[in-house]
Order: C-alpha cells, then structure tokens, then sequence
DNA sequence: ATGAAAGCGCTAACAT
DNA sequence: ATGTTAGCGCTTTCAT
C-alpha cells in the first residue's frame, strides 16, 4: 500500500546551516534571528536576514517543534460536507486568523473515524486540537488530554483533562417539542442518525435529543416514532421517502439536524407535500435554512461563535491553564415557514 | 502575538528510546519493526510489539519526516464553505482513505490568501500537496514545483514542474450562453468574482468564464453586463438583489458559480420573481442544485472526480514521476426547472 | 554579542 | 538477526 516516496533528483530545501554559512556565522546565530531571541546585533540581524531573503529559507516545522511549538493547531471534523461543521471551521479560522497559528483540519476519513484521525494529529505534533468526536471514548480522551490540550466540541461529558464546548441539547429540543406541540402536532416523527455503540451514556448531542424527543411525546401520551438514517442527506432523504410513504405519515418531523431536515424536506417535495401538510423542523441553523426557498424552522446553536470559543479555550490551554473548562451555549429556536399548524387529523 | 506554549507538567510521550528499552533491544530493532523492515525475529517482534502497546507508543511524524516522507498530504482551499470545494475534497479524500497516508486540509485564512498557506503546508513537511489557489503566481508554484510534488485544481497553465486537473471552462461557459440564447434570452447578465489583479492572463476559471460570455453576447450583438460581488453567498445575494432592482432588470443571468447563483436565486426570491421572470444558471452543480426545491440549472464539473484525480496524480508524482501532467475534464449542462423560456419583451 | 556542541526522535548505512 | 552510529534541522545551554 504505502511505498516510500522518492526523494530523487528534488532539489532540497535551504537548511539553517545553508543560511549560515551564506552569512558567514554560525547556525545559532540565525536561530536567534529567527526567533527575535535576545542578543543579536542589528548587523548580524541585517546579514542573515539578506541571507534568508536570498536563499529563500524557511525554517522547518517537524525540526523546530522537536524542541518547542509547532504553531499548528488541529481541527478534527466527523464528516466533509456538514454545513453545521463549516460553520464552526470557518469561526474557528476567523478566530485563529493572524494568530500566528495555523490551522490545519483533518477529516475522519472513509469508515474509520474518530481516535485514529486525533492520533494522526498528535503525531503530526499540533500544539492541541479541537474535536467533534462523539465516537471516543472519554478515558481515552482523558489520557489523551494529559499530554495535549484538547477542546472537544458537543460533548457533555464533564471531563477533567480537555475543555468542552456545547450546546444545551436538551433545552434545543424542548424548544422544538414545544413549538410543534404548540401548533397542534400531534403525530411527530424524530429522524435521527444511527445510534453510536456506545453512545448510551447521554452524553451525545443525538442521543440527547432523541430522548428528549421520546420524554416530550410520552408526556403528552403520544407515540413515539424514531426513523434512523445515516449522516448525508441522501440518507436522511431516503428514510424520510420511506417514512412518509406510510400510510399513517405523520404531520411533523423533528429532524436531528439540519442536513437531515434538508433530506426530509427533498422527500417532503419530490411527494408533492407542503409545509401545510407536513412540517419539519431542524437543529443547527445552517445559512441555507435561512434561505428563502429553504426556510427551514430550526434551533440555532451558533456554530461559529462555538468554533471561536473552542479556539479560545484551546489557546489558553497552550498557554498553561490546566483545569478544565466546560462551556455550554444557549441555543434559540428560529421560527420559519417549514413549520406549519397542524391541520385536521381523520380520525 | 504569539507566545511560547507552557510544556509545563505534561507527559511526555514515550519515545523509540523508551520503547527500545522496555523490550531489552536497540532503537534500530524498534525501527524495524515498526516499518516492517527485513531482518526481525518473530521472537523480536512479539516483544517490541508487547512494549509498544503497554506504553502506548507512537512515532513522531516530525522526527520521521526528518529523514524519510511524513505520510501527509495537503490540501489547500481558498475559502471554507462553498459547496464545491467540499465535493473536491470529498472525492480526495475518498481516493485517500486506506492508502496510507493522512489528509490534512489548509483553509487560506483571513485576508491572506494562497502562497502563505502553501508555505504552510511545505513547512509542515507534506509529502506534497493538493491546492485551488487561483492566485499565487506560476512563477512562484513552478519554483515550489521543483522541491515538492504539486497538484494545481483548476488552473489552466501549462506548468512543467507541477500537475493540473482542469474543467474545460471554456466549453462549460459556453454551453450555458448557448442554453439561455436558445432559451431566447437576449439580455443575459453574468455575476462573477472580483477579478483578482493579476488574473489578466486567461488562467483562471472565473476570468474564462467570464471572457466567453462576453464574446458571446458581442458575436450575437447583446450588450453585456456583469456584476462583480463577494466569493460568498450573502455577496452575491446583495449583488443580485441591486441588479435585479434596477429597472430594466435582465431576463437571465448566468452566476459564475453555484454558490453565486444560489445567492441570486435568493435575491430572485425576495423580489418576488419566479424562474419564468428570470433565469438563473450557475456553475458547478453542487449537491444543492439538485434539490427539488432549489433545481438549479448548471454546468456539472464533477468536483469529486476531480478531487480523485488529483491525489491520483499526486501520489503517482510522490512514487517519482518528474515529467508535468494535464487533466482536462469536460463538462455537462445539467438543464433543471431555474432557465425557462424567455418571456415576451416589452420593447 | 557570538559560537560550539549536545540533543530532540527518528532512519539508514554499516558493523557484528 | 541484531546493534552501533551518524546524521536530519533545529533549539538551547554553556563557553568565549
């Protein structure tokens, strides 16, 4: 599979040494102009910054962050093509931006997710990283942690060793149980995606909501309906296909997020349903369900202020702060034309 | 701006050392048997094995890629959350998985853009990497070239030290002027990105685009009008939204890019206008475009066949391959229910 | 203010 | 089959 590269004929890069000897002093001396360390003249500053220029240097990172910092932060991301993720990549990078920091983000890829993408992120020595990883172990993470900064984000575990940032999951599906209850819905539907393992132990924002979900109809004496899909949302539409296919469709789908509400919306339309005949309801506020043509009902739980605080978390850490932190933010229901009074039932 | 990271109390990884001497065996020993090398007793590795699973061991990629390949591979995007960019790295990703090596994606940040992220990335020790970066120079990319293994995505320039996967835009471009001209739209407006200053020279897919509805409309004797705006979608929206407002509004226009056109699609929207009052076609076809509800007419330039292929071409130059290859994918216009038929002129 | 030298964790060439 | 050793490019004492 993996067959070494050749390192042929390329030409190599400049070293440390290269610049030195270009600027006739020795390798410490550049090293202290580079990093602006105490001690260096402002000719010898002059000489081997002419060197560097003219020999176009640039320091390496695997070597530099062999003794200090590799100023690289990791950003791990479940899935490609979540609109909910870029979200909070992209108020991540904003947050990052001009930090001196880079970021760099690795996706969990094919069906090997979670741990193995964090390790190759540790191995590829970031200064810490941030996570949406529901599949991971807390005590693997908990070891992980004591050897990392790690934020991880949507996990309601109370975790000693990494910071966490979510949202109040709970509170977001009430928000949404609520609503459609208020309008008169009676026969909802909760499209989720598959249960992880072990993600028995509450602490998903899935799970979380999905119990919520099962609390809120059997409070008010209704039956529960739980249609489970996988992640993308040609998944998430051919379930809902099938779930309103039924004979017995329901007039409301609680959709665990918005790419899933995105799937049930395409169903909802190609079966010639209107919002009058079946309301949907998401979670996550991505642009698009603000769209016009979109207007989906949603609970926003601000992605990219969620990235910005993870960022912010993750720097303080860098910078020494050793408790851990647990951040939870407020999410707020966004009324839409996806969600309609429920009309007359025939029964 | 940027401080030193405390290592204060963290643990320190275990290192080969460490590992080396868990097993009662030398540094080399360990070293072979993590890369499979000739010469390993079963005996050996049974042993150096037990070692490095009780310790929890992991090789530093920054040491490794002091002397061999990092196993990484780079992919920068010019911007987080355009939905083709996302398709491009799903199908590189997807070419990627189970082949060894690490994807890690380098959004260019902030105002800056391209070059710094490249350099980046080349800090990092990448084994080479794959870049949509419209704006660095060829100068600049074929000095790079001659040093790292580079994939160019959508870049027109006939480049002798990196690779290209391209989209024939100008075929593309050309199939929707010649759908909305059969459509019988006559005044056709196009919405594009700010050209970027040195994009002069015909390189770039918006600027090609951009050329060949111009010489379309002259050859049919149309005035042109374009309207530049923002790369994002609540650009293009503001853009569209004053186009559309002025009074002798066009009656189709062609939006450089899907992401364009789903932001005019909205500004058609609130204006209250509908597919029969203005065509909109965009360029790319996203996921989206295909949605009952958005059935936005595009050009598709297979995103993820071109993500594939350029980590095909990557890794093809990383095993050796000096002599530059060019990849040029042909597009199809996918008609959907945004063109119709231009309505009677009032004129 | 400057430089020599040790060492970070690994690989590879060379012994044994 | 196994171990010794010399780097890779940098940072960091410690001398000068």
């Amino acid at each position: 599979m993996v067959t070494a590269p050749s390192e042929s004929q390329r030409n190599r890069r400049p070293s440390m040494l290269d610049v030195a000897q270009a600027a006739g002093v020795s390798k410490a001396a550049v090293s202290k102009v580079i990093r602006n360390a105490y001690g260096v003249s402002p000719e010898m500053r002059r000489k081997v910054e002419l060197a560097i220029e003219t020999l176009g240097y640039r320091p390496s990172v695997a070597a530099r962050s062999m003794r200090g910092a590799s100023f690289t932060i990791g950003f791990e991301i479940p899935q490609l093509g979540n609109d909910f993720f870029t979200q909070v990549m992209q108020g991540a990078a904003d947050e990052l931006a001009g930090s001196g920091y880079q970021l760099i983000i690795a996706p969990a890829m094919g069906e090997v997710k979670g741990a193995p993408v964090l390790d190759a992120l540790v191995d590829r020595q970031v200064d810490g990283f941030v996570a949406i990883s529901p599949e991971v172990e807390p005590e693997w993470l908990e070891r992980l942690g004591k050897t990392i900064p790690i934020v991880l984000l949507g996990r309601h575990d109370k975790s000693t060793n990494y910071d966490t940032v979510t949202n109040d999951d709970a509170a977001g599906a009430r928000l949404v149980m609520d609503h459609l209850i208020e309008l008169g819905h009676r026969d909802i539907a909760h499209l989720t995606i598959h249960a992880y393992p072990q993600a028995a132990e509450n602490l998903v924002p899935h799970e979380i909501r999905r119990r919520v979900y099962a609390e809120s109809m059997s409070r008010k004496g209704l039956d529960a309906r739980v249609t489970y899909s996988g992640p993308l949302e040609p998944d998430a539409y051919q379930a809902a296909f099938r779930l309103l296919s039924e004979p017995n469709r329901p007039t409301a789908v609680f959709a665990a997020n918005d790419t899933l509400a995105i799937g049930a919306l395409r169903a909802r339309t190609e079966l010639g349903l209107t919002a009058e005949e079946l309301s949907i309801v998401g979670y996550d506020n991505i642009d698009l369900a603000a769209h016009p043509i979109v207007s989906l009902t949603t609970v926003d739980q601000f992605g990219r202020e969620s990235g910005a605080k993870a960022i912010r978390l993750l720097l303080d850490r860098i910078q020494g702060r050793t408790e851990a932190r647990h951040e939870m933010i407020t999410p707020e229901l966004r009324v839409r034309a996806s969600s309609r009074f429920a009309t007359m039932q025939l029964f």
